[in-house]
DNA sequence: ACCTGAACACCGTTCAAGT
DNA sequence: ACCTGAACACCGTTCAAGT
């Protein structure tokens, strides 16, 4: 992807923007008023040009979006010095990919727009695949345990975030405020029980906790 | 939610359309062609009426959504017999919504339109949280790997879902494909040997696999 | 080769009026 | 109380033409 661009024959109209321009005024828009606000029409304003003149510089939306990740990616994911015993190397990798992605809300629309390859997180990746390579695991069940931790976070992200845009934009309880409410302990004992510390809870990052499960989990089986 | 409308007072003009109406019209497109199909103006005319009529009977778009996940909940997730034995009991409960979402690709918009808490789904939460105390976790470390399980649950959803549309749309190779097809064997060793195998191992349903090893972590931990 | 203008085929939602 | 019509303020994308 993003490949520099092959020298051009300098035939035809010089042109007047770049991807360049349209991703870095797209990265723009998206930290600083959210990616709903990201649309073709107020991109090309924005960069002083026309809808149809982004179409030039990129395929779609949503080529423009995973560029946008990519374009992140390379900035928040560089490799750096992790633990070198194999649980500790898993944990600190997925962590990273984890952190990255929750300080960027937006990534929300682009996981699901996309299966988040970016080739700067691809490094992380190998770690924790080698990870559980190294402490015993074959290659094959290194893979699937990839595969569970990245569930894992993905879902963390996605339901962080969504939480956190229901709490924003509206005053009225919650849906699972609402329920919670209502609940009848005979019927849902535990659930009854935990009511009051349910939301407490919930607001907790918990993040690592499960992680650790779950790795813990995985090398265990392995 | 969706309480039985209280008697109403005889005043007024009778109704042409209901709820219910509005709500099992939405769950037939739904079903039939998919969300992406179900817009307001849509709905109207498949019902006989005008998009603003709709908005009698729910308040937007989003508690329309969420009105069809209840329904959907109500039907596919119905309490049954589940093992005596508390990891067992996780399991089977964490599996039969997982089965119950993985059903229903849809969801995935309305997984990150709310938080999915489904009264209709709470019993099986109940059995998650209740197993999890059963074998010796405190109520707050059981609520703790609810979530849990509930990130690893909802985020396999999610990629899984997001890679099926990926696969169905274009035939032009998906971005990982791509940088799968690129990788350099020195600097990224293991991803570059599992290559091959990386696209059959994705394909393959691992949820159970990855929900024990997260599981046993949890109960290990406890 | 690159950009523009106008148009196509949509959205969700509000407002004022009708029955 | 319930429904309608017309409008508002948008979308992403295509097509044909201009420079």
């Amino acid at each position: 992807m993003q490949q520099p661009s092959a020298p051009r024959k300098a035939t035809g109209r010089p042109p007047r923007i770049s991807r360049e321009e349209v991703v870095g005024t797209a990265r723009r828009i998206v930290t600083e008023e959210g990616v709903g606000k990201l649309t073709m029409r107020r991109l090309a304003t924005e960069i002083g040009s026309t809808p149809m003149a982004l179409y030039h510089h990129v395929r779609n939306k949503e080529e423009l979006l995973v560029l946008l990740l990519d374009d992140y990616a390379a900035q928040a994911l560089r490799p750096t010095a992790l633990p070198a015993e194999p649980r500790e190397r898993v944990v600190a990798a997925a962590s990273a990919i984890h952190q990255a992605l929750a300080a960027c809300p937006w990534i929300v629309e682009v996981l699901t727009a996309d299966d988040l390859m970016s080739t700067h997180a691809l490094w992380f990746v190998e770690q924790i695949v080698d990870g559980l390579v190294d402490w015993g695991l074959s290659l094959e069940r290194a893979v699937r345990g990839y595969r569970a931790i990245w569930y894992y976070t993905a879902g963390e992200i996605v339901v962080r975030v969504t939480a956190a845009r229901r709490r924003g934009a509206d005053d009225r309880p919650t849906y699972r405020e609402q329920v919670f409410a209502g609940l009848d302990p005979d019927e849902l004992p535990r659930l009854a029980q935990a009511g009051e510390r349910w939301e407490a809870l919930t607001a907790e990052d918990t993040y690592e906790d499960g992680l650790r499960a779950l790795v813990d989990g995985l090398l265990a089986a392995g």
